[in-house]
Parts: structure tokens; sequence; C-alpha cells
DNA sequence: GTCAGTCTGTGACTACGGTTACACATACCC
DNA sequence: GGGTATGTGTAACCGTAGTCACAGACTGAC
């Protein structure tokens, strides 16, 4: 990707950097390494050392578990604009991860080298802010999902997941089944439930919701 | 407390604080505020503003979630010798928590002004590292307990917890069962399970780990 | 069209853990 | 001592969500 349009990328899905001098703007991209990869390749794995801090520009990635059985449970995802804490918290706090991450798409990030990010944490309040932001945000979502996994019935989590994503779910039973930590099966009799009480449709490939009120009352148990 | 002290109790248990010069850690004391709370007393709780960086200079903190039920479960525990990430993040995240707080023996902590935390994490790099590592700590932890929560069974987290805070626990199943997020019956059915193998002995508002291998072939599965 | 691969539907069975409803035992407080 | 609060034991019961073992249905490649 050519300089200018990467520079324009970054400024439209990172606003903060806009009140970076073109000048200290130019010398951050030069110290930083754009990163392209496919859907579906492994962005990390369990206990791999970390390069840099990332800046998603485009895609999204699922960061998530893996139980021997081969269940897993989604931790969270990072979309464009925002930046992976686990790869990038190894930077400063220097503890491995233990967890996979997947491109859900073709992806493409900006990996700040070390030194500018440490320059940036040092000299740029809005960046600081992000940052912690960042790392607010996720703590305060996996402590929510600890909170679901421990109390909410799988019914209840499911419709939460299908009025979130909602109206319409492109994915198979299989894939909502690893987001929920739970299997196929169970996900398909749920859905079928769902569906026997005319709040979703269900196709190949696809769930649409019907009635998101319902759905939204199941949730509340 | 008499300031001297302070200053030798800060720099026992956060030994960071001693690559500063003897006036910049008195500017930072000055700039500090000790906290005492007895057990039992909350902390903090959901949706509260924050004040400052608290730095735990005596006791421990359990931090943990309440279901409509009654249920909880912890999330993590903050010891002498750490921070407190969730009252601390939203200093600069000003993201609000979702958790509740509660001293479970006396507590002291030296809580940071805004101000100061800022100047810390600018000018002083340890001070930065030592921040980036509790915030990954947290978020490996939790990580870990969803993952514990999804897909490990009660006995197995039971044993988990007897053989990690063993081998004498002086607490009620009750207490037990908050830890894990379940009820009392259960826990008590599973540690009478354990004792009849031989592996705990059990004892009012105690339980004595007997046979930690055995419990930790049980972790396994 | 055939075939393999993927996705979904379903029924039978199981068991873990949660609920309810007690009895009893220990601690402590007047 | 008597009374109350707190902790523990335990039995019967039940529902959720896992497992297993299929059968179909749709998709795409050849």
């Amino acid at each position: 990707m050519e300089t200018e349009q990467l520079r324009r990328l970054l400024l439209e899905r990172f606003a903060l950097f806009s009140g970076l001098s073109d000048e200290r703007l130019a010398e951050v991209l030069r110290a930083s390494q754009l990163i392209r990869a496919h859907a579906h390749a492994v962005m990390f794995e369990t206990h791999q050392p970390c390069r840099g801090f990332p800046l998603l520009l485009e895609g999204a990635v699922r960061v998530f578990k893996t139980a021997p059985s081969g269940r897993e449970i989604q931790l969270y995802r990072v979309e464009a604009g925002e930046g992976c804490i686990l790869s990038g918290g190894c930077l400063l706090g220097n503890a491995d991860y233990s967890a996979t991450a997947l491109a859900e798409t073709d992806v493409a990030l900006l990996s700040l080298g070390p030194r500018v990010f440490n320059e940036l944490m040092i000299e740029y309040e809005p960046f600081r802010r992000f940052v912690f932001g960042m790392y607010n945000a996720r703590l305060e979502e996996i402590m929510e999902l600890v909170e679901e996994v421990a109390f909410h019935k799988l019914d209840q989590r499911l419709a939460q997941l299908l009025v979130h994503r909602g109206p319409v779910i492109h994915e198979t039973h299989q894939k909502l089944a690893d987001d929920l930590g739970s299997v196929r099966e169970i996900v398909s009799r749920l859905l079928r439930m769902f569906e026997n009480h005319g709040w979703v449709a269900l196709e190949r490939e696809r769930v649409t919701v019907v009635n998101p009120k319902a759905l939204a009352q199941v949730t509340r148990g």
C-alpha cells in the first residue's frame, strides 16, 4: 500500500492520530509495519512472543479458547479501529497469553514497533487514553462473559447473541456454538425451539431474527 | 500513619518505587491518600466513579459478580503489593466497572491521585511496566476463568481451588461456593465425596487437604 | 448424474448440578 | 442454662445441556 493511502486509512480508522503533527505521524508510520492476512489465518497462538502493538485497519479477528474436547468459546472480537490488547500487552507487561486468534475476514493491521509505542504512550495523551480504554473495555467485556457463562442458561445466551448480531446472521450452527462454548446439537435444538415460537427463521447458514423483542425477553429469563 | 512509616511500607510492598529520588517519592506521597477499611467493607460497587489508582499496602480484596439469585462468582483477588485495576482503570479509560469489591481483611491502601498517576506513567518506566503488567495478569487470569467455568466440571474446579489454597482452608462451604459460582449444597456434597476418598478432612469452617496429588489428578479430569 | 463434503434435524440416554426441605450440630450471647 | 444464629449433612427430585448415533438435505466438484 502506498504511504499516503496508509496514512489516510489510519486516520480514518483511528481518529486519535489526527492530533499528531504530519511529521510525527510520518515517523510513526515509518517505524511501523503493515501486515496483511487472509481469512482464517492464525494471528497468534498460545505462548508466542510478540513483536508490536497491532492496530486493526481492516477486517475482524476472533479471539477464543479451545478445550481439549475441541469445544471452543469466544473471548472477544477485535474489529477495524481497535487495537489488539493481548499481543500488544506482552509488549509492556511481558506476559504471554494463552488463547488463539483467527482472522475472520481478510485483515490488514498496522503493527507499531515497541519503541514508537512507548514514545506515544509517553508523549501523546490521546494515545494513552486509547490504550487504557481498550484494556478497560476488554476487561469489562470478559468479566461480563464470566458472569454470563456462570449464571445464564444457554437459551438466554443464544437469544442475546442473536439479538446482538441480528437481524440476519450468516453462520453455521457450529460457529454459533463455538461462540457460546457449547455444541452444535444444543444450539440447533434451541434454534428450532425459537423457530417454533416464530422468533427466528432458519435456513442453511442463515438465521433471521423475526421477533427481537421476544428474544430480548428470553435473555432476561 | 506517620509519613516515614508509610514511605517504608510502600517501598516494602512496591519495590519498584525504590528507583525514584527521595524528593520525588515524597511528592508522590503528598499527592496520595492513605485509606483504611475494615474487613467486609465495600471497596467499590457497580457503576461508581473513581478517585485514584489504589495500591494495596495491607490486606486483601475480593472482586466478584453477583447474580440476581444471590449466587456469586469471584473474578479475582487483590493482595498487598498489587494495584486494583478496575478502580484505577476508569482513571484513564473512563469506563465504569460492573462488579463488587469487598475487603476480606482489614485493608490499607494508598490511592494515587490522577495527576501523579499520569506523571508517573509518563516519567517512570518501571511504573509503566508495573501497571501494564497488572492489566495483563488480570486479563490472563479472567480469561483463564472463562475457560474453566465454560469447560470444567465443578469437582475439577473445587479440587483445583483446594490444592491452590491448601493445605488448610478456613472457609465455610458457602464461601467456597461463592468463589466457584455454585451453591453450598453441591460444594458440601463434593467435599464429602473427597473426604470419603480420603483426600481431605472436614471440620467446621475448615478443610484440610490430605492428598493434594489425588486432587490435582481430579483437576485434570 | 454421481459422489464427497458440509450442514442440519432428531431421538434416546445420561449426569451434573441446582432446588427444596428438612434435621442436626456447633458457637456465642444473654 | 436457654435461645438464636450460623454452619453442615443429606435425601428426593428435576431440568439443562451434554453425548451418541443416526438420517436427511443441500452444495459443489467432477
